[in-house]
DNA sequence: TGTTAGCACTCAGTAGCTTGGAGTGCTAAC
DNA sequence: GTTAGCACTCCAAGCTACTGAGTGCTAACA
């Protein structure tokens, strides 16, 4: 069978109004549209093709159609087809402040971000914090506080920025301190994760004398950071914006989404699958099934990322049912990265 | 009306089977213990005084009884003075991975601390940040990152670090950034964010002549991790634990309960309040509206002051129905705290 | 050939009714 | 002071009937 100008018309007018309603439509509603004036028996027999096409299905017998997710996806293609060509009729959201602010505190910025698009959109909001892929070491700063206490500021490229405090059994002399640290940044400095192999510890170990003890420690802080780079933090926000769609939280789910939710490991690992594919700067969206997330099964999910420049990047995501506005929601994210893009590709001309 | 022993022993039993349960608890099943072995009739002449008095309710004519606020209050109070005396019999937490690691990251720690209070005790968990009222500046630091970038590093006294990365015109001379940050850490160390008034500040700019404007800017950045101190943060844990509580889910109140949960601006002006009366390390029990919290009026909140010496401290508290299980929640704090103090109080002898 | 009117049918949801069970308060007897 | 007995209340669950929305199918129409 054929899917014709006027079927399509018909299921982007269910799609639209299951959209705003969330009640299966039925063929009095679409007939008594503007560009659908049929009768409502004209409506049922293209309806029985469409769902023969497995694009809308009825709830059951009596009732109105919804889209399947096979329908939703046809409508998303189109819709993001012709995104392309269109610009945005949006207003911008009100980022300029967040924006323009001085932005020394990305992760301060991304969760504000989130809360923005949170309510904004009336969905759930998810940010991975900032990642870079195999980052190196750029900067180590050693200094000592007080009697037992030694600081370490870790710094990685793409300014990743963490601080360490160790407790020491002696304050080391101030000479030797620099000394030390001179050492550590001339060997150090460049190096990702895995160039800083046995080897060169030993021989740094070796070269630090007395103080090898503490070498071995700050390499360890050194890893750490490292480390939690890689296992990047998640910010949600918005989640008890499930609560508006019945259809979300109708038996246990409610729970369910919102564990998930909040722990955030498992919503981790699936962002991370969720986008390996798409190219730079793309948005993909996720209907239904397609989520790799199973309590997440009833919804879709938008994805887009973000780029602070210098290789730094990381996902953001909206989570929704799978009737959500998809248009807005994908217009508002390209607004998001535009704003994000001006801001950061371009350093402060 | 007196409240003699039998009547006691028999508003606790109703208490104890109505935490178990969630249900209404009638005549016929108090007769049934070991200790009330008196027919029905008895215990429900006695239910009437015990209503009369105002400690227990009917949710409708033909139910078992239900403890009010009062009735709990009672409970609770009776049993805080009991504890005094009783050690704990509840095994410790499974916390000592976590305080035998050496502990750099004391945000880490908290957050891990809620989770496992969380999952232990089935309730719901939010810690406020460790806070330290009118903190000092420590100890600050200057170094050059790259052309235009100025890493700013401030600590505080309880070393609270935050770092700063300011966006400036020119690289500055290493001998001149020495010369900033011997001037700025002889001023400035050891005073207060009330300390630093504008008398000093001009004096300041003025000494260090070109750099005026970079010595405001780094100014700023230590207003802003004063302000961060102040402004502590706050994590919850545990939170899709209140499904477990059908008398806190019904109707909207899910949506709400964890509204206020994810935005915890409230929850922190609440907890502040919370325990402002209480003394060092004692635990307070606030019981349905005791709760400052409007959202959590049909709850009961635990709460327990935790020090990380140096006068660092924050708060704890474990919200659950009313109906939760004072005496294993507030062991757990106890439990929970001495571990902390243990090993910050003594700091590794 | 595509469109429309009409009609019988299905089904979810709601309201009303009945019934059973749990629990109470009261009274009278022990 | 304690207990047995009894009438009473009320919730919850199950049943029935009804309504309204919506469908599929057939036959007539342009």
């Amino acid at each position: 069978m054929e899917l014709d100008s006027r079927k399509k018309a018909i299921l982007y007018a269910i799609i639209e109004n299951y959209q705003e309603t969330g009640e299966p439509v039925g063929s009095r509603t679409i007939s008594k549209l503007d560009n659908l004036k049929f009768s409502p028996a004209t409506i049922r027999n293209e309806m029985a093709d469409l769902e023969e096409m497995g694009l809308i299905v009825q709830p059951h017998t009596s009732a109105g159609r919804i889209p399947t997710d096979k329908g939703y996806r046809l409508y998303v293609d189109r819709m993001l087809e012709e995104q392309k060509a269109r610009n945005s009729e949006l207003p911008a959201l009100p980022m300029n402040d967040l924006l323009s602010r001085r932005i020394d505190r990305v992760e301060e910025l991304l969760v504000k971000m989130a809360q923005i698009l949170a309510t904004n959109t009336n969905y759930t909001t998810m940010v991975t914090g900032p990642h870079y892929r195999k980052n190196k070491l750029k900067f180590l700063q050693l200094s000592s506080l007080e009697e037992e206490k030694l600081l370490v500021v870790v710094v990685l490229e793409g300014n990743i920025v963490k601080n360490h405090i160790l407790t020491i059994d002696e304050k080391p002399d101030p000479q030797e301190l620099l000394n030390l640290s001179f050492l550590l940044n001339n060997k150090l400095n460049g190096l990702s994760l895995e160039d800083i192999n046995l080897g060169l510890i030993s021989a740094l170990k070796e070269e630090a004398g007395n103080f090898s003890d503490l070498v071995s420690r700050i390499l360890d802080a050194v890893a750490e950071t490292f480390a939690q780079d890689e296992s990047y933090p998640i910010y949600t926000s918005g989640a008890p914006n499930i609560f508006r769609y019945p259809e979300l939280t109708g038996g246990d789910r409610a729970s369910e989404l919102i564990s998930t939710l909040e722990e955030k490991k498992e919503l981790g690992t699936a962002i991370g699958q969720l986008s390996e594919g798409g190219s730079k700067q793309d948005i993909q969206v996720f209907i239904g099934d397609e989520v790799p997330v199973d309590s997440m099964k009833d919804c879709s999910v938008v994805t887009a990322t973000y780029s602070l420049g210098e290789g730094v990047q990381g996902k953001i995501g909206i989570i929704g049912p799978k009737r959500m506005n998809y248009q807005k929601v994908v217009d508002t994210l390209k607004d998001t990265m535009n704003q994000l893009d001006k801001v950061f590709t371009k350093p402060e001309e």
